[in-house]
DNA sequence: GCGATTAGAGAGCACTGCTCTTGACTTCCA
DNA sequence: TGGAAGTCAAGAGCAGTGCTCTCTAATCGC
């Protein structure tokens, strides 16, 4: 039977689960480095060897957290960039931005861990890829979209990009078909400007100087959209 | 006599200087999670308890690694930036810039100690401030003198920033007096992006995609300064 | 020279990730 | 239905960590 069989299988899903729900809640509270193996089996009444039966290291752990937390800030960007309308590309582009501050907001310890300084000794599989890239992939679906409807015009005070880039923008267009290689620099730009924003400020580098925080991500963020050459 | 007392806090001073010797190249190699007091003991033929009588705790070696960074990057963006003309104020940024990135890559651990994720339950003391705005004070410069010699002509596609922003403009004006509140909007937005750029490099967000990141870099960083309004 | 200060050594505590073995329990198949 | 195969939790143990404490020896100031 295979019934039977998949009722094992199912408790041992089940655990697995409950797993990384105490370690995700274990690393909303203390961080990566503060995530230990010992405390989750802890709290879940087990002994810290039985955790090893589902997690063959502290570090697949790790990796199926950071596949959560990308899925989770993928999914966030997604659901808010699909609620405005579709040739609303400037505000578009704005959910999807406030999508990825809030979603970090909310989970500073997570988005440390996706784009803050790697942890040591970890070398990221193959699978956290795909999920890497969801919330890329909605960017370029703007950029794309914005370009094909011909709503997409980049001030005129930019250099073009030079020839050695062409090969980049071809990977790089894999996301936002189509798109030109300046578009696609400048896409980088605003993409890169938009995490290094998130990363100061939940890395405390706006600590004693920035207070309004919100009002000026809305604002650069409304800047980089011009850069885009997105419409106002 | 002085000189005798001298004489053993001379031996106490080496000793402190020997540590953090070692220790920052351990950090180089392992990162700052596997920065082990007892391993630099051990280097140092010392038993770990004896490095006690110079740092009170790890965190206190970790802040002194810290301040050590802020000011060598510092020093490093100071110098590239005082090596250009006084009037050239892109080549300034440029150098900047480079001085930035290229600092980062040949310290990815100590950048990472800077500007990635925050080690959990180390919170910065206020030694710390001072060093951390010597670069960010280089680039307040060359944006006030540009201004100030009338050479900054912002492109006029971005939005004026809110109103909210006059008080955080003002404390950031501490670096760059004199200047508006729409270039000091400006100037946030090209100094984020910067760091946005340098982490997303050195934390490895760029595997697998871009693989001319210097040529990118560069022309990220010219797109930028034109943003600043600066010439070309 | 003597008392006070400072340095290093060593033991020990509580913790970590991880491995290995043991015994019990489930599932599968003849 | 009974035995083989597979799976699981538990416990002991290893090597490592930060940090504290006590003890001894050297050094310094008077």
């Amino acid at each position: 039977m295979n019934a039977s069989r998949t009722a094992r299988e199912r408790v041992r899903a089940e655990l697995i689960r409950e797993i990384t729900d105490v370690a995700r809640r274990h690393l909303a509270t203390e961080g990566a480095a503060g995530l230990s193996l010992r405390a989750v089996a802890r709290e879940m009444g087990m002994v810290s060897s039985a955790i090893y039966r589902y997690f063959p290291s502290r570090d697949d752990l790790l990796t199926t957290l950071i596949i959560d937390g990308y899925n989770a800030l993928g999914e966030a960007v997604e659901h808010a960039e699909a609620a405005r309308a579709r040739d609303d590309f400037t505000g578009r582009w704005l959910a999807g931005c406030r999508a990825v501050r809030d979603w970090a907001l909310a989970h500073p310890h997570e988005y440390a861990l996706l784009y803050g300084s790697p942890v040591p000794g970890y070398a990221a599989p193959r699978d956290t890829v795909a999920p890497a890239v969801r919330a890329t992939a909605v960017y370029g679906r703007i950029v794309a979209d914005a370009y094909r409807a011909g709503r997409l015009a980049p001030p005129p005070i930019f250099p073009p990009p030079p020839a050695v880039l062409a090969k980049d923008a071809e990977a790089v267009r894999a996301v936002m078909p189509g798109v030109p290689d300046d578009v696609v620099a400048r896409a980088i730009v605003a993409w890169t400007s938009l995490f290094g924003m998130v990363s100061f400020e939940i890395f405390g580098q706006f600590d004693n100087t920035i207070t309004h925080r919100a009002e000026l991500f809305e604002h650069n963020m409304t800047c980089l959209a011009r850069l885009l050459g997105l419409p106002d």
